[in-house]
RNA sequence: UGGGGGAUCGUCUAACGGUAGGACAGCUGACUCUGGAUCAGUAGGUCGGGGUUCGAAUCCCUGUCCCCCAGCCA
């Protein structure tokens, strides 16, 4: 608590109710997700917020499952959101909570409004229900089951519960303004009825709360002092607020909406996600390219680069776009002090260096991570054959190139200096298939002993140790900057046809056999890669999770 | 159209009547055994129009644009 607090407008609004003494037992927030999805990006934001104002001020934050609709969730979701609320860091309050302990205490709240005619069990259909409400110009107009008495109501809201009647057949409604101009206060259904198992009470229930009816008082119930939420549910504090008087509720929590953001080059709507998984866009959930949790952990992404990156997103009521660059600053800004340094070459060409006898291999020492000491030193073996990335040579070097061509020279990372003497190409195509090169043998461990300079560094995989890999490489998803904006007939369209490119056969240092899935390398010069659960005895899988940075490339784009 | 919200560098975000600042992206340069990292520098903004004030991003009026709401989804 020592830390200055964040200044955004919810940390401004705490810190006034604690001065006022709104809150005796501490701050308790909640994170609140439905079960019927996987968690991404803007869930993300809202749990580093829910959890994050709990913590700057010393409360809790509860993880609280909204399972109020037993159609659409199931114990899977659950299972999968609270290992990715884990993963990114936090740790909620126990025990985990669910919005179905509290269908009891519900139901009993419900019959106390019914008892004292703020609630009334409505007979109209779906469709009549709908044309009863009006529209956003017109007021509705009163059920014809309005002004039942208490005791009918009662009766009939116990027959629904005890499953007397069929799914959709009625509804409890809150007894609220059918001329209100907030649409959300037009006798808003409390309950439903649904003949459907739920994951945890299973059939002991045939009607389910609304999430307008359910969230405020399971909020109310576990002493929640602020209910964060997005912006859609604006409309519904007024509901939220009603609910809570018409109880007569003590200690009433307060809802406060922040603005989510849209990802550049990317969708987080659930529905559009369903549509890329559904269409076979991407190979699953966990596909690297989505902005699912799941997927970015598949893909490598360290969980505190994405807390990072949310709480770097800052708390308004603002909509906005965020470039996915912030999103790849996150993670290579953690990439950079954790991952361990690689040599891996992914698209090759042989370098036969005839100065180095043949069945010879040198081993040279170098750091695991120059950013970290710590971390220490690994072996690299070098021999007489090697290969190198064809981009690290030019047959005609354009100004300033600072790699190989022929006759000149360059610092193979950590082991010598090489000359290129002679190229073989293919006569037919003119493409360059092998390079022939000598050492010079006073640069061991890449400084030559006369002190010139080398202006170039490359690096280089000793072809007789070299591991071949699988690697995986990713773009964004999306061409267009705001997919979440193009029409569903469009989407496909918008999507980037090159957002995978799979390399079957790159190279990788010796040191990495061992590697496990979910290690993270920085493949010197070349970008951060992740072993993934694809890798096995068939080999290595790596993906890669954002190149570096790469200022050459883009003085080339430039001409 | 009724109601509820929102407009500050390209992007995200500060400034709460007193010098419009930071971050990402961009550009220059320095340094470098990763053309990475790091460091230094640079460019770039208050939605429009009125008004109040010594002074307005901030207060008032007015206009414009954008988002959300007509599920027995959350």
């Amino acid at each position: 608590m020592s830390e200055p607090l964040s200044t955004d407008f919810i940390h401004e609004i705490v810190t006034e109710d604690l001065a006022a003494g709104k809150c005796p037992d501490g701050v308790v927030t909640r994170f609140p997700p439905e079960p019927n999805g996987y968690l991404h990006l803007g869930h993300a934001k809202a749990i580093c917020v829910d959890f994050g104002v709990a913590t700057d001020f010393g409360g809790r934050c509860r993880l609280r499952f909204d399972d109020t609709n037993p159609t659409r969730e199931n114990q899977d979701y659950v299972d999968a959101i609270e290992r990715d609320v884990r993963w990114l860091g936090f740790e909620p309050d126990a025990p985990v909570r669910f919005t179905s302990d509290y269908f009891e205490q519900l139901f009993q709240w419900a019959l106390a409004l019914v008892d004292r005619g703020r609630a009334y069990v409505c007979e109209l259909s779906a469709e009549d229900l709908r044309l009863h409400r009006g529209s956003l110009s017109e007021p509705g107009r009163d059920s014809p089951w309005r002004d039942r008495s208490a005791d009918e109501n009662r009766r009939l809201l116990l027959a629904m519960r005890a499953g007397d009647f069929p799914e959709g057949s009625r509804t409890l409604r809150a007894k609220i303004d059918m001329a209100a101009p907030n649409l959300h206060l037009r006798d808003p259904v409390m309950y439903r009825i649904l003949r459907a198992s739920h994951h945890r009470t299973g059939d002991a229930w045939s009607v389910y709360p609304s999430y307008d009816w359910a969230h405020g008082q399971s909020d109310a119930i576990e002493g929640v002092t602020h209910s964060l939420c997005t912006l859609e549910f604006e409309d519904h504090r007024a509901l939220y607020d009603w609910f809570l008087t018409a109880l007569d509720i003590e200690r009433r929590p307060r809802q406060i909406e922040f603005a989510r953001f849209n990802l550049s080059h990317s969708v987080m709507s659930k529905r559009k996600l369903k549509r890329v998984v559904e269409e076979g866009l991407v190979r699953g959930w966990d596909d690297p390219r989505l902005p699912t949790l799941a997927g970015l952990r598949r893909r490598g992404c360290p969980p505190e680069a994405i807390v990072s990156f949310c709480e770097g997103l800052g708390v308004t009521r603002r909509e906005s776009m965020v470039e996915l660059a912030r999103l790849d600053h996150a993670v290579r800004e953690r990439l950079n002090l954790t991952a361990p340094r690689a040599l891996a070459v992914l698209d090759p060409l042989k370098v036969v260096i005839d100065n180095v006898p043949e069945g010879e291999v040198r081993w040279f020492e170098t750091a695991v991570n120059p950013e970290d000491p710590a971390a220490g030193m690994r072996r690299l073996p070098f021999s007489r054959e090697i290969y190198i990335d064809r981009a690290d040579f030019m047959l005609e070097p354009p100004p300033k190139y600072h790699r190989l061509s022929p006759g000149t020279e360059v610092r193979l990372r950590s082991a010598y200096i090489l000359r290129c003497d002679h190229v073989e190409t293919d006569p037919s195509t003119g493409a360059v298939t092998l390079l022939h090169g000598s050492i010079d043998p006073d640069s061991s461990g890449g400084q030559p002993a006369d002190g010139r300079k080398i202006k170039g560094t490359i690096h280089w995989l000793s072809a007789a140790h070299a591991l071949p890999a699988e690697v995986r490489l990713y773009e964004p998803l999306f061409t267009a900057a705001d997919p979440e904006a193009t029409d569903d007939a469009d989407l496909l369209a918008a999507v980037n046809p090159e957002s995978l490119t799979v390399i079957e056969r790159a190279w990788v240092e010796p040191n990495l056999a061992d590697a496990a899935p979910g290690e993270r390398f920085q493949f010197e010069r070349v970008g951060y890669f992740a072993v993934d659960p694809d890798s096995g005895a068939d080999g290595l899988v790596f993906n890669r999770i954002v190149g570096l940075r790469d200022s050459w490339s883009k003085a080339v784009a430039r001409g």
